[in-house]
DNA sequence: TTCATAAAATACGTTTTCGTATTTTATTTA
DNA sequence: TAAATAAAATACGAAAACGTATTTTATGAA
């Protein structure tokens, strides 16, 4: 699946990656050793439990990255897109996947593989420092999702879950609205409910003119009034 | 609140604790500038937003460690207890508690200041090594969380929440039986729920012959049964 | 464009969870 | 030990969330 390969000096993406505080020793190092390659929608890019085999910088289209345990309900932790790393570790304890990633747009990537990937950052204090800073926000990252999982209402929580899409999918172009590519089910596993209370909560929210939106187009958000859905209990006014 | 100075070589506690894999300079250097204290049932240790100011190691006692977020309902994501640590961090980005800790029985620590904590772990790569463990597993409790708080129903949280009190709290002596010092409403933070259906779900086990107690002493508890419905969605038999 | 298929919207009865109010039981203090 | 206070148990109506079934809409293949 390999693809042309590209350098990460001119790469376009580096600049919103852990990569861009890197000296050129570092990128260098990584430039010849990755590689760049693409996933369909829909495919995995790992497995919860497979081994730690390498790390992925995104740099095209969207992952969500999940959990799942022994259940068949996954829980969505967040949304990998442009910049983002995965499959990063700090050492062995970490030898094993503990969240999965599946595409849901065509995704690019460049890939290194992890004993590869070892040797160059342990030669960069500042890529290892990047690396355990991800882990500091994955941490922080998750705690506040823990918090929203356990007290916040599925109203409150379906608002919350718009306003990360509307962040996440925005992006790209600069129009007036969004198109998100997660179906209900998937916004559902982003909050921990079913399809039919998004469906139910996204219509009460288009009523109350809050959104609008038909399936997956966005074409407007009251971004104010969902924030203070989704973050403070006591609406003031 | 110092009390007599006790040297981390003989700590009976040490074996329990993340110093147990260091070299002797290593204690030595700790045991020189650590503080020996103590702290009241229901007094804070630190708490979310304040700057972490040094390391604890908990000698005696529990402390439920919790988040807060903006609401007053708290959600407490572990007990620490005897051999554990707090207030550990890895770089500056850490320079900010981001969960309370509070004494649930009187406790006993050490406590060594961050500045010569600092020094002391930069020089001792396996300290360095354990705390980043630390934080590893703390991720990935987090995530078992996470899981649980999207997806379980009370019931299946009380009684998981039971079994951990279990194991926490019947350690301290041999005999069948043990006494938590968390109340209904601290089982409720730690499940997302609150001390009424705690109440109701205790009482439901009892009478279906899972567990004997009478509020805070627990005297019987069928573990397989509880382990079937904190841990598994379709009994089997 | 039309048909087939999948996704989304919708309605509604069931179940779960919540929250208030009250009683009972523990625990603490005088 | 008794009284005062706090915690726990209990009951129950209200609200929230779920899950099934059905209709409508969107999407993709022929």
């Amino acid at each position: 699946m390999a693809i042309t390969q590209h350098d990460c000096i001119t790469c376009k993406v580096r600049a919103c990656s852990i990569l861009n505080e890197c000296d050129k020793d570092t990128l260098k190092a990584i430039s010849k050793f990755k590689l760049t390659k693409s996933l369909a929608n829909g495919k995995r890019l790992f497995t919860e439990g497979d081994p730690v085999d390498g790390v992925y910088f995104i740099k095209k289209g969207f992952l969500k990255v999940e959990l799942n345990g022994k259940e068949d309900r996954p829980l969505i932790l967040k949304i990998a897109g442009k910049g983002n790393v995965l499959g990063y570790r700090i050492n062995s304890k970490h030898a094993v996947h503990t969240c999965s990633a599946t595409a849901v747009t065509d995704v690019q990537y460049c890939y290194v593989p992890y004993a590869l990937f070892d040797k160059i950052s342990n030669k960069s204090t500042v890529l290892k420092h990047q690396i355990i800073n991800l882990f500091i926000d994955e941490l922080e990252m998750i705690k506040k999702k823990a918090l929203t999982l356990a007290h916040k209402t599925v109203r409150e929580k379906v608002a919350e879950a718009i306003l990360l899409l509307a962040e996440t999918f925005s992006c790209e172009n600069e129009e007036p609205g969004f198109q998100i590519s997660f179906c209900r089910q998937d916004i559902a596993d982003l909050v921990g409910t079913t399809k039919e209370q998004v469906s139910k909560i996204i219509k009460d929210f288009e009523k109350e003119g809050l959104i609008k939106c038909t399936a997956k187009k966005f074409s407007y958000l009251d971004l104010v009034s969902l924030n203070k859905i989704a973050f403070f209990k006591h609406p003031s006014i």
